[in-house]
DNA sequence: ATGAAAGCGCTAACAG
DNA sequence: CTGTTAGCGCTTTCAT
């Protein structure tokens, strides 16, 4: 069942059938009637593929991200699927894995499904930011736009959306000063750049409230909650009094070590995760935990994309601020 | 760039270029050299709707959940797309929401991206399993192949791939009762059909061991952490000595519970949840949790469906049995 | 082994 | 307001 059946059912030309299926103003409602009866009847729907030769195009948008498993991909796929759909648009998943080569051939490959515009999920995509690790992103740019959640690179083509890591990192450290906490632990999972940027949150939160940055305090370590603990129990000489994580995941494994020694949350130790997740409120007791609103972040990504894809022009950086959910595993 | 432009830089007919893309055996080694270097050098990649147009095909399929943002789907999710992607298939996904109207809606929606096939994750797309629910699913199966995964309907064009939920239950609730519990609640957060058959194997597992079933200890509710603590506070005259759940979250939401009245977990109360998803060595004591088997299901799905795409023959259903992971939160 | 040419189903410019 | 027609870029007979 083509066009050309329907316009022969309804004995029109198929240019009127195609201008019906477009809902053109230039058909009269009579003949746009009879049209959309024969279509509803032969239950009739435009070949995608024919359209999307024509107009280039098939209203789809490749999003990436470095794994959908992990919780906090998975909302922002979320989110941006259903905020995308609203406008009409599928979208082509992809998930790129963790490494440089992986990634890049994520990029490449969804390029060629020819995809209207390309949503990039976390920090991983912009390595350490410099030319040689972004220059993939920028040839990207020159097919077609470029969405960065939780990144940021400066380059025409290329659109960053991000919550403010270094203020949220910034104001959870802060809060544990203010408890009186003086050896806060720091632990993180990835050198990205808004890995980075919360590092830097914690360090210039301790300088400003008068503590000083311990290098034997910042603990890299893969974001599984059993490593960790497993981790600070053979480690002899670390003292700490507070701990803030980049990833819930980190932070809870902390919880399971302090409780596991006897100590008690907040009294002894008072930490604070990242991302409010679901592990926050499962851990016991429940973690304070920074909120990047991934809902808020996938929104604007989505409503900026589109109004570009209509032609206006938007902005290259938008920021979204955190805020700490405060639960049992801190003081204040 | 396209087809004409290769051609003619090579020197040789459009068919020959198409003939080289595909890797047609009937063209000379030599030309395809040729061919390939100018391709190379150009940066050609085939256009992709038109290839589509003509074949038919975009070498896509459709992955149709409730919710990714939900961690056992998020993990399905990934595993299907990371083992369709081995295939060189690429994925559209669509988030259905639970509601009939939203999950038909979907399908219908995904079907018209003409996908190759569609998978369906979740016993929610069959309702009840009767005719009338399962009717455009049928209808859906006369235009590609479609899979079920944890569902099943018997229906010639339409795969199902299913974890045993049945046997999982029946095992958790038989070594329950080998610790000796004799009031074991079962929580479920959906009338599905694979949350029923896990009612059964509860029921059966209950008889099979000399307990009568109650439904008081029978509890629906939302797969919240908080909810089903805050339900659980509220009731008077509820007994238990055990819990199974058909969702890890739920579990959990005992475990809160159970812990905040001061009793101890597993020697008053033993519990079990489903999933074995992070939250079950999130929470303290940590979940034994029956795992479904989410990475072995899904790979059996893409590969059945990529023998079925080759014209062979496969089965309409195919299990995968459940194993119960023990940790803290039970005794033997 | 290679080329010519006829579709695939739709959109849009142009003519009326 | 409606119809004719030329693409869109590729695959695939059918010749040679």
């Amino acid at each position: 069942m083509n066009i050309y059946d329907i316009a022969a059912l309804a004995g029109v030309s198929i240019a009127t059938v195609s201008r019906v299926v477009n809902d053109s103003p230039k058909v009269s409602e009579k003949t746009k009637a009879k049209v959309r009866a024969v279509m509803e009847e032969q239950n009739y729907t435009p070949n995608v593929f024919a359209r999307g030769l024509g107009l280039n195009s098939m209203q789809t948008v490749g999003i990436i991200c470095p794994d959908v498993a992990d919780a906090y991909m998975a909302s922002a796929v979320a989110y941006l699927e259903k905020r995308l759909r609203c406008y009409g648009y599928d979208c082509i998943l992809y998930c790129s894995g963790y490494e440089e080569k992986t990634r890049k051939k994520a990029v490449k490959l969804i390029l060629n499904k020819r995809v209207d515009a390309l949503i990039l999920v976390g920090s991983q995509y912009i390595g350490d930011g410099g030319e040689a690790d972004t220059r993939y992103l920028k040839e990207a740019s020159e097919e077609v736009p470029v969405f960065l959640i939780n990144a940021y690179v400066r380059c025409d083509g290329i659109y960053c959306v991000l919550a403010d890591g270094y203020q949220g990192m910034y104001d959870a450290v802060s809060r544990l000063a203010d408890e009186g906490r003086k050896r806060i632990l720091f632990l993180y999972d990835s050198n990205s750049y808004s890995a980075l940027e919360k590092m830097q949150g914690y360090e210039d939160a301790l300088r400003d409230n008068g503590l000083h940055v311990e290098e034997s305090l910042k603990i890299y370590m893969k974001n599984k909650i059993q490593k960790v603990r497993d981790f600070l129990f053979v480690q002899e000489n670390l003292e700490f009094d507070a701990a803030v994580a980049t990833e819930d995941g980190l932070a809870v494994g902390v919880v399971k070590y302090v409780r596991q020694k006897g100590y008690s949350i907040p009294e002894d130790v008072s930490i604070i995760g990242y991302n409010n997740s679901e592990l926050a409120v499962c851990c016991e007791p429940e973690l304070s935990s920074v909120d990047s609103r991934g809902e808020a972040l996938c929104r604007t990504a989505v409503d900026t994309m589109m109004t570009l894809l209509k032609g206006k022009n938007v902005k290259h950086k938008i920021v979204v601020p955190c805020k700490l959910v405060k639960r049992r595993s801190t003081n204040l």
